[in-house]
DNA sequence: CCGAAATGTAACCAATATAGTTCCATAAAA
DNA sequence: TTTTATGGAACTATATTGGTTACATTTCGG
């Protein structure tokens, strides 16, 4: 169970809602596409429903909506969204400041891993869900 | 004790041995740089010899060093030399293919996630070993 | 040639994160 | 007022990571 599937699962959520045309799609509805349980699901949702990318809808007949166009959500808005923030394996990385290099080593790699991810996260926010979902939409054209 | 220190306690490693020139350093030494046990040194150490970015001596008076110059050496080899190949989430993802969503969205996020990865990588390959040595040496250049 | 010092691994433990699950309070539509 | 849904707390199982001990093997140095 290693790596988590939190941005993963969050996408295909999103694409789920894009999918579903604005329709109020109950929690219970993306888990069993997703194949998980639906608290999992509303898990993901809270953070989602946070950052204002989903509204939620309570209630007999409530579920969950996209807040916002396809276009104006991007795989990095998602990413942020849902990922907590990135440690880069510095959480743990306590080096002895009693020596030279371990002393000013944990700066220097600080950052880097800055650059690196930026440029990563620059990738993930060129891709829109809509993108997604006319990827979706061009595999099985006659769905709803 | 999340994400994993593997990377950045690596790149402390070959660092030390650089600012060592060329010495032959012991675990040991090294573990008292980076303030963890010896074996988690070792275990490190092991990965990136077999990728030939250091090379190690047995016995009495033994230890490690770098296989090839500071120059040579990436960020990104060391990423690749250490890390495990990454999931990117879609381990635990396994969505119900029964859904038009679901049978297809695996393979979009796939491909997103493999450029997002290599442009994370390409900073990293943008950084080398030497780089990091001259970082270390401008703070404090009166050492050995 | 023998002992000290080092690598190379296996085995195990503690801490943590994630995902899954059960349960229940609350809210809102029908 | 009953049904259906979100919201969230609490618990469990599993995997990973880093730390630790232990030990076999290798090799230098006296």
């Amino acid at each position: 169970m290693t790596g988590n599937s939190r941005f993963a699962v969050s996408v295909h959520i999103l694409a789920y809602l894009a999918y579903r045309q604005g329709a109020a799609v109950p929690s219970a509805e993306i888990a069993s596409s997703v194949d998980t349980n639906p608290v999992v699901i509303r898990r993901l949702l809270s953070a989602l429903v946070k950052t204002r990318l989903v509204s939620a809808q309570k209630g007999a007949s409530g579920g969950f909506s996209l807040a916002t166009t396809a276009e104006n959500i991007s795989l990095r808005d998602i990413y942020r969204a849902v990922e907590p923030e990135p440690s880069h394996g510095l959480a743990h990385f306590a080096p002895n400041t009693k020596c030279p290099v371990g002393a000013k080593i944990e700066a220097i790699l600080q950052a880097t891993f800055v650059k690196a991810q930026a440029a990563m996260e620059a990738e993930l926010a060129r891709v829109s869900l809509a993108d997604v979902h006319h990827q979706l939409r061009a595999v099985c054209p006659g769905k709803k």
